[in-house]
DNA sequence: AGCACGCCGACT
DNA sequence: GTCGGCGTGCTC
């Protein structure tokens, strides 16, 4: 009997569409690729459902066009996390299956490993005989590996010796076995057993407890602490049971050290999935994770979406990192969808961080995560004193005060860290005659003067100018700078500290393939020299010889309109001091703000981390904001001023005919930068202290919403769990 | 999102 | 007279 098959399409609608098949139902599985043709063209869509065809005749469905796979390439449990995902973010489900495969599986190629040959010793082999050069090469290359050497391994190692191989082979010096191919690993398992301190121990025994059901933990240990040890312990554990581990990291620049860690330990049968992985060798990895022969999958944001054969665990490492919510299409957060998974697996979930959010201490003082407390740095380094410098009537960007401890620094020999929370030169450009400012023709925003490369830049938008030496309005020719970014810190630190060499870490000197793993080689050299550099560089590096770390201007955090920018600047803070001193020199802070007074500082420095975040999570309780509260912002954007802000009236009129009196409903706004990139942008806010009452208005007007006339000449977005808003 | 269908301006 | 502009409508 023919089937009619529900099909998930790649398109932005929120539906799904049913096609005929000439197959029984039960031959079609939910996660089967199909080729159907939709509105004129030919899709690779997702089989949702299938029912038998039991009416007469359905003319008006299509046919499918091809069947891609013999068995559902998701699995069942990815499948369900998959639809989940879709009904959760209020995102079309097409969408949502995209973004959940590796690209080379969202087209029609076979869902087929690579696979390659791989030598071994022959167990019982005959005493030594006369071997040419390269064949012995080869018996000693293969004896200093437990593992055996693929093809291409052995080739990178010895050149190309396909013959000798063969040979060996005929003395039945060597074997060959056919395996899926795995990551490179050069080099042995080097440390294979690891001591852990006593309470690293009873966090790794607390977690095992629980190996068999859903529990969360948060982890908080303070910088230092050594959670990475925990992490391999418990992966380790859980790889004797032949048990599947899933490791998230943020998206940073070098994951390298994390990884090398694992591999350390751990040896082979580790894949790893992140921004610098091809698309071939994600498709390997998520194929191999599926069949279950990659046991440690170790990756960014959308390794989340890796199926699992047999999972024992996920780990979510710095859990407080926004780059775990995508901020585009599909606006999901890795660590919600950790919990879902956990939950459906029936294994623990780790999330570990120095600074925990405010979301996961929240769920944690709930009872909804176990907490677990390292408290001690491994190794005994000591925690730095942090020191507030006013910069009321100050001139310059650095006092006098952070430059002579800069100097101090310096003389014994060691490295200095300043954080500059902006690129660039300067951040404004203006006209000492007229008042004329540098302004973005796209956005509402200045021109950031960026002197080395004698331009104007937008950040933005990343419209670039030539910079100009009149004023374009009344063509005076002061043009004077205000503000201070990397570039003139690095500048005038260059000139103040002729003798010492000054390293500036920002997107612009680390675009180059590279150029930022230079960079920390440079560092770890660790000769005396100041570092100038952005956010990036408080993410994850240990550098041994800074002792010295600071933090040029501290005020944005205070003040900014973006409600997340106070707990960021306190975990910026602490991360950075965690950077200071780690190895056995002691280390010393010094931040640089308008308001020491203020008391953020007080909980933060004479308290500690726990203290703040207690006290915004009170702050955000009472102002009804998230985790207290939960949130969705419709987002909307157009060429045209005004269609961003008419739609979400339009849309909100949608809205207030289904009476939902728990839904808050505040606005449409403007963003606060309206314009950006040439678009005007709007937001129109739900929030409510249930999350019921938010997904069942949704559910009752997306349908409505999308039909508006404006919805299809605008851009929008629903964003469920906001990280910020715009 | 694509893609088709459809009704008005400057080209061979 | 036609090529093509992007407005509007639909996708099983």
């Amino acid at each position: 009997m023919s089937s009619i098959v529900q099909v998930a399409v790649p398109c932005p609608l929120r539906q799904t569409f049913d096609y005929l098949s000439e197959l029984d139902a039960d031959s079609w599985q939910p996660g089967m690729r199909v080729k159907v043709s939709f509105s004129g063209r030919n899709v690779i869509g997702i089989v949702i459902s299938s029912k038998n065809n039991d009416s007469v005749d359905q003319k008006t469905l299509k046919n499918i066009e091809q069947r891609i796979d013999e068995q559902a390439l998701i699995p069942q449990t990815l499948f369900d996390i998959i639809v989940w995902v879709s009904r959760y973010y209020h995102h079309p489900i097409g969408e949502c299956f995209q973004a959940a495969l590796p690209k080379q599986l969202r087209r029609a190629d076979a869902a087929q490993l690579q696979y390659e040959t791989y030598w071994r010793l022959a167990k019982n082999r005959q005493p030594e005989q006369r071997l040419g050069k390269k064949q012995q090469q080869i018996i000693n290359l293969l004896e200093q590996h437990q593992n055996a050497l693929s093809d291409s391994q052995i080739k990178k190692q010895l050149g190309s010796c396909k013959s000798s191989l063969e040979g060996l082979q005929k003395l039945e010096l060597i074997q060959a076995d056919q395996t899926a191919k795995m990551p490179l690993f050069n080099g042995n398992i080097l440390d294979h057993s690891q001591t852990l301190n006593s309470d690293q121990q009873s966090i790794v025994e607390t977690v095992w407890q629980h190996k068999d059901n859903f529990q969360p933990f948060l982890l908080h240990g303070v910088t230092g602490s050594g959670k990475t040890e925990i992490y391999i312990e418990l992966t380790a554990r859980m790889m004797e049971q032949g048990k599947q581990v899933l490791v998230l990291i943020p998206e940073i620049g070098l994951t390298g050290q994390f990884v090398e860690r694992f591999y350390a330990r751990l040896g082979s049968q580790i894949v790893v999935m992140h921004s610098s992985v091809s698309d071939s060798e994600r498709k390997q990895a998520w194929l191999l994770a599926r069949e279950g022969a990659a046991k440690v999958i170790i990756g960014t944001r959308s390794a989340i979406f890796t199926p699992l054969l047999n999972p024992g665990l996920v780990i979510i490492d710095e859990e407080h990192d926004s780059s775990y919510k995508q901020q585009d299409g599909l606006r999901y957060h890795a660590r919600n969808i950790a919990m879902v998974r956990g939950r459906n697996h029936g294994i623990p979930v780790v999330l570990g961080s120095a600074t925990p959010s405010l979301e996961s201490l929240h769920l944690a003082s709930q009872g909804r995560y176990q907490k677990l407390q390292l408290t001690e740095r491994a190794g005994g380094a000591q925690l730095p004193k942090v020191e507030l410098v006013s910069t009321e009537g100050l001139s310059e960007s650095i006092s006098p005060q952070m430059l002579q401890a800069i100097e101090k620094h310096l003389a014994r020999g060691n490295q200095v860290l300043l954080f500059i929370n902006r690129r660039g030169f300067a951040p404004i450009l203006m006209c000492h005659e007229c008042n004329w400012q540098a302004h973005c023709k796209h956005c509402d925003a200045r021109m950031v003067v960026h002197q080395h490369r004698n331009i104007l830049f937008c950040h933005h938008c990343g419209y670039i100018q030539r910079l100009p030496d009149e004023c374009p309005d009344c063509g005076h020719k002061e043009l004077k700078h205000y503000g201070a970014g990397t570039e003139k810190i690095e500048q005038s630190l260059a000139r103040r500290f002729a003798n010492y060499p000054v390293i500036r870490i920002d997107r612009d000197t680390t675009q180059a393939k590279n150029a930022f793993a230079e960079i920390v080689a440079e560092i770890q050299s660790g000769e005396p020299q100041i570092l100038v550099g952005t956010q990036m560089l408080a993410k994850g590096h240990d550098f041994h010889n800074v002792t010295l770390v600071g933090i040029v201007d501290a005020d944005h955090g205070l003040f900014s309109a973006d409600f997340r920018a106070t707990e960021n600047l306190a975990q910026l803070v602490v991360q950075v001091t965690g950077r200071a001193g780690r190895g056995q020199k002691k280390g010393q802070v010094m931040i640089q703000t308008s308001q020491p007074d203020h008391e953020f500082w007080r909980h933060l420095l004479h308290q500690n981390y726990a203290s703040v975040a207690e006290a915004l999570l009170q702050e955000r309780t009472q102002l009804m904001m998230p985790p207290s509260h939960y949130w969705v912002v419709i987002r909307s954007e157009a060429m045209i001023q005004n269609e961003a802000m008419q739609l979400l009236f339009d849309v909100l009129s949608v809205m207030q005919k289904y009476p939902s009196p728990e839904v808050i409903l505040l606005g449409p706004v403007p963003a606060l930068m309206e314009k950006k990139a040439g678009r005007y942008r709007a937001q129109l806010l739900l929030s409510c202290a249930q999350r019921k009452p938010l997904h069942q208005l949704l559910d009752q007007t997306l349908p409505e919403i999308s039909k508006l006339k404006l919805a299809r000449k605008c851009r929008w977005s629903v964003d469920v769990d906001p990280v910020a808003l715009i």
